[in-house]
DNA sequence: ACCGTCTCTGAAAGTGCTTACAATGTAAGT
DNA sequence: ACTTACATTGTAAGCACTTTCAGAGACGGT
């Protein structure tokens, strides 16, 4: 804050009582006469005494806000921001705008901060987000920076992972492997699907290896097949995926039944692939999401997808922070928020509405 | 910042020198000999220390982050998030996305945080962003929070607004007027319209204000018409939107030749109650929207819009607050980004690809 | 009237950093 | 050799709060 605000002097002065009367009322307002209080209340008022989160800090008390730190986008160019990648991006937001309204509800303030994850030398937005903030959120991929592990042992930190959990501050996961496994048991039950392809993310996201894990396991369980020159390897991003389905027409082997998508990017990537290359989707071959982003159900075919509560998911984090904050949640604590099966026409379910 | 770190007298103590060379090493590096520069610098390494940014911007120093502030979305609640209603928030995020960017470029951090801007009675996050910042970012509506401006006349901060400026900070416009002038060019010209209609935002929104009178102006020029009863009152919603269009369809009038809509959003809404009314857009009638959000080219008909250079408006907007900050800015200053019509189907225009 | 107990309030010591000012060392000029 | 200017480093005073510790009233019990 710059030269000219009020401060905890002033409002001293203006109460007539002493900075540390001014203090108490701004905290606790515990032993603090009514008149007093009444009294400073009203100076702060007068005054538009905002205190300095700075100083405040400074000398131990909160801060009053609680940090997100989420994984910058190092590719997106000025020149080119690729419009149609914005899978992740709108994930990621979602869970923003989740916290954003709890901590609001809360009487918190939400500082959203993206941190470059590759080039980790410095790591400062980290390091300033968490030095103005009282506990901070890390997503996915956000936590298996090694900076961000420094700072989750120094602070009360939850991680928004899909697998693992950490020995610091709290996790909270999305079920994955429920998501994954009610939409298998689906395409072979209703759509006697056996013969299973899998489009997968980028390594290093544990949701990506959550998913793919369940998508085995599921296979199995339900009896059917996962080949190895089934499962693409792609990065959630629709390019990506396209150019490993392109790949993967190029083997004259015959294609799965179905390929699971590990997010709705990639679906989508695959779809249209799939088509332009005369495999009609849901006719000759069916392909599934996961995230139900907002053009899930726009595109044609609407897309089967899996919805991951990430509204949710912010405000679940906020919830576990301020907790842990407040000694009410045991570190280490972790949490599992449930997905939900979407069922819409790129399984071959009929499609009740035309897409617009 | 909790417990545990090294401070700068740790660091003192190790490079065997005073805290105040240490400081001149963390900042300006001048008149330190270079030996004992790289001595503290050896012992910050050693010693993992960063420098507490509440210390530093209590004591005047930079915070070397900039804060973005834009509006919560009161409605949303945890329960019905709806995903369908997301325009505004793409927009407000592509330009997040762009300054935090930009910010990283140039060394600084973004903090982006949600600020209610209806009960501004308290309006905490805007001073808890302000005050652990060392300038501020204020988008279109919270431009014209009563705090905000408070905020502005204390800091530097630059404004994202429609219109207007300010006296204090710098402004950076959209030229929405560009943009709707071109639209209205193209459809009077390429299709022959005359008789126009307009769907329009939130009248607490500088955008909202500037485009329509945008469109009056321009539709005027053309020589065309823009009936009162073609005037429809949105928010920038879906739902309004359709709740506007299907009100006016209950008048028994004859609809104008096109419906000029101030966002994509309110325009798929629109799209879609005019189709399900049987008049087929853009058969029938044209519909047009504003930002190019990315479902806009993915729905059919495919949207004809205006795209606004959202990334590059944070982009802008940081390098503006940073000018101010190093005084390479004058206050005052204005900045207008150009915006580009981009012609798909729903003004009638042959469609060169099928949309997914 | 006196003492012990509370309740409320103030003085003062941090909190980690920046920066003006003072002090030292060093090199150049006479 | 001796001053003088300058480069470098150290000292200490803030910055705006929180919080501990202790002091001052207030109040009932004896």
């Amino acid at each position: 804050m710059a030269k000219g605000s009020a401060t905890i002097y002033d409002v001293a002065e203006v109460a007539c009582v002493s900075i540390a009367t001014v203090s108490r009322v701004l905290n606790d307002s515990a032993n603090v006469r009514a008149d007093t209080r009444d009294r400073v209340h009203a100076a702060i008022k007068q005054l538009h005494f905002v205190p300095s989160t700075a100083a405040r800090s400074l000398s131990g008390g909160r801060r009053g806000a609680i940090g997100l730190a989420y994984p910058l986008d190092e590719e997106r160019t000025v020149a080119t921001p690729s419009r149609e990648d914005d899978a992740s991006v709108l994930y990621t937001d979602a869970i923003i705008r989740g916290a954003s309204w709890q901590a609001s509800q809360l009487g918190y303030s939400l500082f959203a901060c993206a941190v470059r994850i590759g080039g980790n030398n410095d790591a400062h937005p980290l390091h300033q987000l968490s030095s103005a903030v009282d506990g901070i959120i890390l997503t996915d991929r956000v936590v298996n920076n090694v900076k961000a592990m420094r700072i989750a042992k120094r602070m009360h930190a939850v991680h928004l992972s899909g697998s693992g959990s950490s020995r610091f501050g709290g996790t909270i996961r999305v079920d994955n492997s429920g998501g994954i496994s009610a939409l298998v048991r689906h395409l072979a039950d209703v759509h006697g699907t056996r013969n299973f392809g899998f489009v997968g993310g980028i390594p290093d996201s544990p949701d990506a290896t959550a998913r793919f894990d369940a998508v085995v396991s599921s296979v199995t369980e339900v009896g059917g097949r996962l080949d190895p020159e089934n499962v693409l390897v792609g990065d959630f991003s629709l390019a990506r995926a396209e150019a490993a389905i392109e790949e993967r027409l190029r083997h004259d082997t015959s294609l799965p039944d179905v390929f699971v998508c590990a997010n709705d990017q990639m679906a989508l990537g695959v779809v249209r692939v799939l088509r332009d290359n005369g495999h009609h989707v849901p006719d000759k071959i069916l392909v599934t999401g996961f995230d139900d982003i907002p053009v899930a159900g726009q595109i044609y075919p609407t897309l089967t997808t899996v919805t991951q509560p990430s509204f949710e998911l912010g405000v679940a984090a906020v919830n576990m922070v301020i907790g842990l904050l407040d000694g009410e949640v045991a570190v280490g604590a972790i949490e599992t928020l449930p997905t939900t099966l979407v069922v819409r026409g790129s399984c071959g379910c009929p499609i009740e509405r035309s897409p617009r």
